[in-house]
DNA sequence: TTGAAAGCGCTAACAA
DNA sequence: TTGTTAGCGCTTTCAA
């Protein structure tokens, strides 16, 4: 270890022929310094080069900063644990920055939760909020409340369209949906149409599978596929099999599905053995891997839940702790896995 | 910003009815404390929770620590520049933790400045070594200077096979070779068979692109495919039309370019009008991403430059400003770039 | 408008 | 084996 010194507040003091004290309060704004000593030392610090030390700031400041989280329970799925595995990565080198993380989960199926909590959060005055808005309208009233109260946001993984700027890290959902097209006419030799579908849609995920639904759309429209997409709703508690058969009625080539739920209808090839209709959908979890591996789904889109979430906190962290900007809208890229790139993730 | 306090050693040493240079040296195992005040000092600590406070730790022991990092010119090319413009955008963050940064950029085609390098860098004794090993020999020998001199090493972007176990971080070539197989038979209707160019393969180059050949071929000989591979190696310098011009007499379907020269067969491709036959190659330089788009070049690998150039980086920064350990190999996600998912990364 | 001084939580040198 | 103390570079309060 080397002992490579930087000048600091006190060299500048030095040759500026002042104390540190005025030093800091005309490098800082803080008023109370005669115009001309404030420029003075401006110039000196600016040609030694000073950077001030960081870590000295903030313990001398104290600071301590929260960030709440408002996403869904991981215990829920497999999907929002991920995501939670990506925050908690970080816990230690945020509180090692003294920023520390208050949690709320709500319940994918409990709205009241959701808004109980959004209450709560604007009693509470974090420094900061990280949000999920799956109920976009409570999400739509919580950003604005904090934003009245000035306290930043990051919209995480589903984006509140009404907002901008915003800062909203995710994937963009509609380019996705356009990706699984182009990937299914890559790979689909034979003649037929494509099945979107939708499974099990909840109020909270109702958005979210329409945008991407619409996307698969516009690709097939747009690049004079010969073929044509159906779509179908699907309710996985009742009568399943028969709403599937139903659709496989309609010459379907290839299917895609708009949620983690891929594994539904990739288990439904298998059980009926349609080997040659494609199949692609959404995210890594353990069942969708299993039949990836099988060969019963081809592509799955990976949303990257553990980097997005560590993308918003580290954007705090850097917020916080080093005084960066947030900067606006931040699109994740799409990951495409398939049976070759997969243990790579 | 709430002043959220976590008990620090001034508190156990009250607890503990001793002074806090004694609880310092009873967590540190710096030696000279009674066995007994020892445990009686971590029992303590174990129960209030005590984490230190790094910031003030740092502070307090002044240390400053160099890293070497040791690649390619980024002026030479733009996988090579996107590689620095990862490292780069740590740097205000490694300052600030006191880490700095030394660098060392060789020539592609220049193994003597590499062992140049080599030697400065054991006579400067830096805390860590980031070095992309080129050129494997020169690259084995330093590592195991280094290694002597108890020097950490990040072997970045390429691995050498011989050492093991050793601080990988990059792609895996084999698998992704295999993964460009695949998506080549995915993709690719027609019968004919598959193409591997290794264009200008320089001594620093060959094990990458034939590890990746290898696994291309590994992947076609074990999935049954009809298809049979052809290797074909390209100098882009003397007659290279003629040379890709026999190559195509073979009923090309499909072809794999291992390196990121992917697009001079993608500009053949489109010259001679081979709209029908497939291309898969590697890495997002300006080039390949235009042809990408063009639909010249079905599929880019990413090997994700700038993100495995922050990982190496930030490996270090945690090492020694937070203590973590440093891990064995990491290979990183192979990722899969079309048209579609191309605006997204 | 300025300077002096206390202290943030920890390390490390020195004294006891 | 232990306690005391002087910093690390900066912020902030108080007095001048």
């Amino acid at each position: 270890m080397k002992t490579h010194d930087y000048p600091g507040i006190k060299d500048i003091a030095r040759l500026a022929g002042v104390s540190i004290g005025t030093v800091d309060r005309a490098l800082h704004n803080r008023g109370r310094v005669a115009c001309d000593t404030k420029r003075r030392v401006e110039e000196i610090a600016r040609q030694i080069g000073y950077k001030p030390n960081l870590m000295a700031r903030s313990l001398a400041r104290k600071s301590r900063t929260t960030v709440a989280i408002l996403v869904p329970d991981p215990v829920q799925d497999e999907y929002w644990q991920q995501v939670w595995s990506g925050f908690e990565s970080l816990f230690s080198i945020s509180e090692h920055q003294g920023i520390y993380v208050r949690k709320f989960f709500y319940s994918l199926d409990d709205q009241d939760l959701f808004s109980k909590f959004a209450e709560q959060i604007i009693n509470e005055k974090p420094d900061g909020l990280i949000m999920a808005p799956n109920y976009p309208d409570s999400g739509l009233k919580l950003f604005k409340e904090c934003e009245k109260a000035s306290i930043p946001v990051i919209i995480f993984d589903t984006n509140l369209p009404e907002i901008n700027p915003s800062c909203f890290i995710g994937t963009d959902l509609y380019q996705s949906g356009m990706l699984c097209a182009q990937l299914l006419e890559m790979i689909t030799h034979r003649q037929g149409n494509f099945a979107i579908f939708h499974i099990d849609a909840p109020l909270s995920y109702s958005h979210d599978m329409l945008e991407k639904g619409k996307g698969f759309n516009d690709y097939i429209k747009n690049n004079n596929s010969k073929r044509s997409c159906l779509s179908f709703m699907i309710d996985s508690q009742h009568n399943m099999e028969a709403q599937l058969d139903a659709a496989f009625k309609n010459n379907v080539a290839g299917c895609f599905v708009s949620t983690s739920k891929t594994w539904i209808i990739g288990e439904y090839l298998k059980k009926r053995k349609h080997a040659d209709i494609k199949l692609v959908g959404f995210d890594l979890i353990l069942k969708n891997i299993e039949l990836l591996k099988e060969g019963w789904i081809d592509f799955l889109i990976n949303q990257n839940p553990q980097q997005q979430a560590r993308k918003s906190l580290n954007t705090f962290i850097n917020h916080f702790a080093f005084h960066e900007e947030i900067k606006a809208d931040e699109y994740f890229p799409i990951e495409i896995i398939t049976k070759s790139n997969l243990m790579s993730v």
